[in-house]
DNA sequence: CGACTGACGGTCG
DNA sequence: ACGACCGCCAGTC
């Protein structure tokens, strides 16, 4: 099986993170030339069985494990990043900077009123779902 | 073709 | 800090 351009673009930059070190979805998707597709990259992931492949150095933007506690992904993510040094708590990657919004970075704007719009039951269905999985 | 789904990201209350 | 939501991308059904 011949694994695609994006496919290997994106086991590059996996491969790419220092050890020691983590790296959103999102920003494995952006180092590969391929914003906005950190969902693309969980989806490679979910499927890959290459053993030598970092991908416990891959985490949610929000420095959390993207396994539900205590599941068996959990657990071998905590591990396997504890074993390179990385100080996990409660399935959070210490020593990120969240920081601020963006908003307050690029623009130091204050919060722009927003229209209030209609509500799309079907992304809040999703919305559910994504979150209880 | 449209609904459902997922190792996601970001905003808002 | 958290949970509820919305937006997005891609693959399945």
């Amino acid at each position: 099986m011949v694994q695609d351009d994006v496919t290997r673009r994106i086991l590059a930059a996996i491969r790419a993170i220092p050890r020691g070190e983590v790296a959103g979805y999102g920003e494995v998707a952006r180092r590969a030339g391929l914003p906005g597709r950190a969902r693309l990259v969980a989806r490679l992931l979910s499927g890959n069985d290459d053993p030598r492949l970092p991908w416990h150095r891959v985490l949610r933007s929000d420095g959390r494990i993207a396994f539900p506690e205590g599941s068996r992904g959990y657990r071998e993510q905590s591990q396997r990043l504890r074993a390179e040094g990385v100080r996990v708590e409660n399935g959070r990657v210490l020593g990120r900077r969240p920081a601020a919004t963006l908003d307050e970075q690029i623009w130091g704007a204050p919060a722009p009123e927003r229209a209030p719009s209609a509500k799309p039951e079907a992304a809040r269905r999703r919305a559910a779902r994504d979150k209880r999985s």
